[in-house]
DNA sequence: TTTGTATAATTGTCTATACAAAGTAATTAT
DNA sequence: ATAATTACTTTGTATAGACAATTATACAAA
């Protein structure tokens, strides 16, 4: 029998589930007429507006449609069955720096599980990233990868609590906020530097100049990288020749340092540049500056971004791969498979180009 | 009198209405009991199953909230009185050539009016730009700006359709399809290039090989405004020194290409590359064979994008504009404030560098 | 060929009634 | 004072029956 009068489930509710059963089957199929309610109160013993109460849920469901005089008809099976999956990505500008491949990883990775990526450019500015976010938690996205900006850690977690406030995912990308334990996709900076430093040591170096922004947790590694690369093979630390700036990299202010350190009497032999932008800055000025390269002066960047016409010896940094990794964490979040958070640690390798020179 | 028992209106429709006005004229407020049904039964004169009719649609449409043994309530007015409008962007890909500027300016403009802008790579490939098209449709996008890709003008056609057949307003970005009527943001190509061409003839070449994608129409125009530069002034066109290729860029290919022209024993002078990109091509390829750059050979590309340490004169493209308009031009099909559809030219520059020398 | 009419089938609207289930509030027992 | 009981209110489930409105079909009339 369909309907268990004994049991303490509604009995429209029953016949209800018998009928989503019976399309479910295929029974019914689609644009089937189904029994009308006469043939179902004979074939249920139900009262006609118990009939009635099932299927005018089922119709409200979206599983059937009436029509007067006509009879109850299956519908077509409808659009999305399953969710559509938002993702935002928020990177400082997308058409700079690394941002390019990330979003690309990411774009390609959500792909593969069909879902789509709402780009948002911050400008490095905490303003622009809160704007964003609103934005993001309004479309109700199921989940952020998040670039810190060039504001203060308490106004990247501020952002941070916005989504988790909403319960939406977030991941860190390439840059980390302290104290928040959060899920984070980023390189090994520190084993990176320390090893383009050694790189460098090998190669004859002793004064190395490095210059960097202090306010991003990645720059700040590599520093640390770098000093403990001195410290091992027994080379004084000399803050003299290192620049450590306060902000966000900046052309002209950079373009400034370059000229003050190149200036300097005692003589570098070679610059670690805290990313290849800063990199090709210094080339632009030591060339302007009518100083050879590299015979001059070896330069070293963090990236490996495409300089087509610049031969850059510099630390590749899979970020393609950072793209995919960001969207498959977010992903196991929004399937809720892990507990705790999670930090994702890339391998970067060097990539040797000719702008270093054996020091004599 | 609430019913009209007269009245040709169902009277649980009547009754309906009638609760959403109290509602909306804040007789009933939010978090508010309305009557039970015994008293709406009272206050009606009609049955209590009508009574409930009425009640259960309002609560199916949101308004109002039922609890066993305590009443009926009014809902908060819910959520996202305006729409949230989502634009979907389909770019070859996001990491080469203008995309990442074109995709900034649309999304600054969306921005400006709280839109979100979704990342779509095709790869220049039809199977991809028809798959994001697909879940760009799933996710009810309200328009796409669409960069139509590598493949035949009929498959690129095919994707605008079907688009067009969810009545989603589709710009096309840059590149254009033949025989479809639809809003498209360009830059004057023909005029920039016989302007570009001019620019080399006033120079002094004579001998300019031409080299692009025939299969782009943007390509295609600068050709055209090459050939009609060269015939302004005289020149006879050599088709010998014109490399026309039938595909999209590629690297290894055009190498070959320029390899070959500069093999040649008639001598060109300068070179009209497609793009940029094939600009940087050539440069490499010469500066492989040992030809100095610009003394034995003088290149202009097309788009002014941004190589570092190359130098070289091109016609600038209002890319970032570009995406700005296209965002307005959605916006406006959105708002439905046009009809006919529209097409925006926007004028590019001649950015003189230091890669084309006054041929003797 | 078109238009009108009758009829059957089916869903839509409506009334009247009864008991169940889930809360609240007052009362009673401990 | 606290806990259990009871009464009451309100929505939830269910039955039985009546008539209205809409559609398809067949047939008749213009």
């Amino acid at each position: 029998m369909i309907i268990d009068k004994s049991s303490p489930i509604p009995q429209y509710f029953q016949l209800q589930t018998w009928l989503k059963e019976q399309i479910h089957h295929g029974v019914f199929k689609v644009e089937d007429k189904i029994p009308t309610e006469e043939e179902l109160v004979q074939l249920t013993g139900l009262a006609r507006a118990t009939v009635r109460q099932a299927i005018q849920n089922l119709t409200n469901m979206g599983y059937l449609v009436r029509k007067k005089g006509l009879g109850t008809f299956v519908t077509k099976p409808n659009i999305s069955p399953q969710k559509q999956v938002i993702i935002g990505l928020i990177v400082p500008d997308i058409r700079s720096g690394y941002a390019p491949e990330l979003a690309r990883g990411a774009e390609d990775e959500a792909a593969r599980s069909k879902h789509s990526l709402i780009l948002c450019s911050s400008d490095d500015l905490y303003i622009k990233a809160d704007f964003h976010a609103n934005r993001l938690i309004e479309n109700s996205v199921s989940g952020v990868i998040f670039v810190p900006t060039a504001s203060s850690d308490s106004k990247n977690r501020t952002i941070v609590q916005k989504f988790q406030e909403k319960n939406i995912p977030v991941v860190l990308a390439d840059r980390t906020i302290p104290y928040l334990d959060l899920d984070h996709v980023t390189t090994d900076n520190f084993e990176g530097a320390y090893n383009l430093t050694n790189y460098l040591i090998k190669k004859g170096h002793k004064k190395i100049s490095f210059v960097y922004s202090n306010i991003f947790s990645t720059e700040k590694l590599r520093f640390n990288g770098y000093k403990k690369a001195l410290e091992d093979n027994g080379i004084q630390y000399d803050p003299s020749i290192v620049v450590s700036h306060t902000g966000p990299y900046n052309e002209e202010q950079f373009s400034k340092y370059a000229q003050a350190i190149l200036k300097q009497k005692k003589r570098i032999t070679a610059v670690f540049a805290g990313h290849d932008r800063i990199a090709l800055t210094f080339y632009l000025v030591a060339r302007d500056m009518g100083l050879s390269f590299p015979e001059d002066l070896s330069i070293v960047g963090y990236d490996d971004l495409d300089f087509e016409t610049l031969s850059l010896t510099t630390m590749h940094q899979p970020i393609y791969e950072m793209g995919i990794e960001s969207v498959k964490l977010i992903d196991s979040r929004i399937n809720g498979e892990k507990n705790g958070h999670q930090s994702i640690v890339l391998k970067s390798y060097l990539i040797e180009r000719e702008s270093v020179l054996r020091n004599k």
